[in-house]
DNA sequence: GTCTTGCTTTGATTCAGATCAACTCCAAAG
DNA sequence: CTTTGGAGTTGATCTGAATCAAAGCAAGAC
């Protein structure tokens, strides 16, 4: 909590997320209820929201930058299990401690909900539930598509596996057309990378600096990639290819 | 569809799952509304039950037996992610077709739900979408431990994680006090169980033959594993150990 | 300016698990 | 009984990624 730092108060009218979010649902009486309960809070890029285990008596939206959810063994291997964009849901309702270790890893501002009366919203209202069932089920599918990921792809496939997503984002957010060059920056260390990936740090660079040879990726930096051809990076992703957005 | 046999109608009073399923909460004018639109299936081991983008007009609880959700790759590589054991939810509301291959791994009894009212009562009736929000939530957290099994545990790590969920099933139902020897039977192949834990079936054949070389478990026939010294397989394991049921 | 420091790349070597290939076991079918 | 076929075990070999080890590079500290 050392470098948490307190927000100013924004209306959910003004809210980037507001159609996104959690509240997506809400008629203008539930903002009110929720907004009544709300607070928000920012942290730098690299640090801890909370450790596992530890009591959590909030939940939130991230309204701006990425935070990571990983695991850790007791040896220090860890797996991350989640990356939390704008609008996605951090913490469980029903539950008093965090289940994983939360972490900024860019610049990070959370719209937060103290968790016993958020609770209680749950109940009265549908709306706020039924986006909250709607948002963990895609997460579940998100997880799953993950599994297979960690389980059968080679490395190199991971690497596509994951610059395909975030140039698919990429070109959803910017309506480039199929076909032209995407340039993505990536949110990600190299070793943040290799803990999403399930690979080392060193794999992880051999594995983009393979791809660069090959020109399937041009380097913008040591952040920056570009990719010409995204269906060459798709193909070599191994994916269906459907690429399907869920609705 | 070609093996499904339709069974006689269970009353949702008497339902072993009752108090564990999607319905656990309902109260008896909801269970009604639930059994107007409820019909049994049953699958043999095996058989198929939906593919993967296949149209699903269903949704359903595991009644008895077990199903396995799998995700296949073009060339054939295979990822189980999810087992589906007794009161266990299959499908998701707001969405027409399978995003999984779903078998029935043991001859499986599952109770449907015509897809349209349900989708309908969930809206209706608080219990069920709240129960589901749960459940949905608990199976996040399996996916989510599963990612750091596949993606940073070994092989030998993956069996005894393995192992030690069924254990402690087996444990909670048989209310065996700990210290004594726990007899599993397994419900998979080899294979299947290579599936699941992202390796191959000779790898897993090797790890439970080297387990049951240093004694911390025994083979009873093909199928049953007795293991002596549960704690022993928890340390392999490599888990926190702190094993908590989810309340 | 040059010294840190964190991130990244690259090289050499090792090793866990995959792959390829027999072979055993057992139960069901003829 | 024999045959057949699915499931499991075991052995030999190969390989992709991990591990160990050095450097390179850029940005901020001094």
């Amino acid at each position: 909590m050392l470098h948490q730092k307190l927000s100013t108060h924004i209306s959910c009218g003004d809210c980037a997320i507001r159609h996104r979010a959690v509240c997506a649902r809400c008629d203008a009486d539930e903002l009110a209820q929720l907004e009544a309960v709300k607070f928000y809070r920012s942290y730098p890029a690299g640090a801890p929201v909370v450790w596992s285990g530890e009591q959590m008596d909030f939940v939130a939206s991230v309204v701006t930058g990425i935070a990571a959810l990983t695991q850790t063994m007791e040896d220090g291997r860890r797996q991350m299990v989640g990356l939390l964009l704008p609008s996605d849901f951090v913490g469980r309702p029903g539950r008093s401690h965090a289940a994983y270790d939360v972490t900024a890893t860019t610049d990070l501002v959370m719209c937060c909900f103290r968790k016993k009366p958020f609770e209680a919203l749950i109940e009265k209202t549908p709306h706020l539930a039924h986006r909250l069932l709607e948002m963990t089920l895609d997460e579940l599918d998100a997880a799953r598509e993950w599994m297979l990921l960690l389980g059968r792809k080679t490395a190199r496939e991971k690497i596509a596996s994951f610059l395909c997503i975030l140039a698919r984002r990429e070109a959803a957010l910017h309506m480039k057309s199929v076909g032209q060059a995407i340039t993505i920056e990536l949110p990600l260390t190299r070793e943040e990378l290799a803990d999403y990936l399930g690979l080392t740090l060193e794999t992880v660079s051999r594995q983009i600096s393979a791809l660069r040879r090959e020109g399937v990726l041009d380097l913008v930096g040591k952040r920056g990639i570009s990719v010409p051809d995204f269906d060459a990076l798709q193909d070599i992703a191994g994916d269906d290819g459907d690429g399907d957005m869920l609705s």
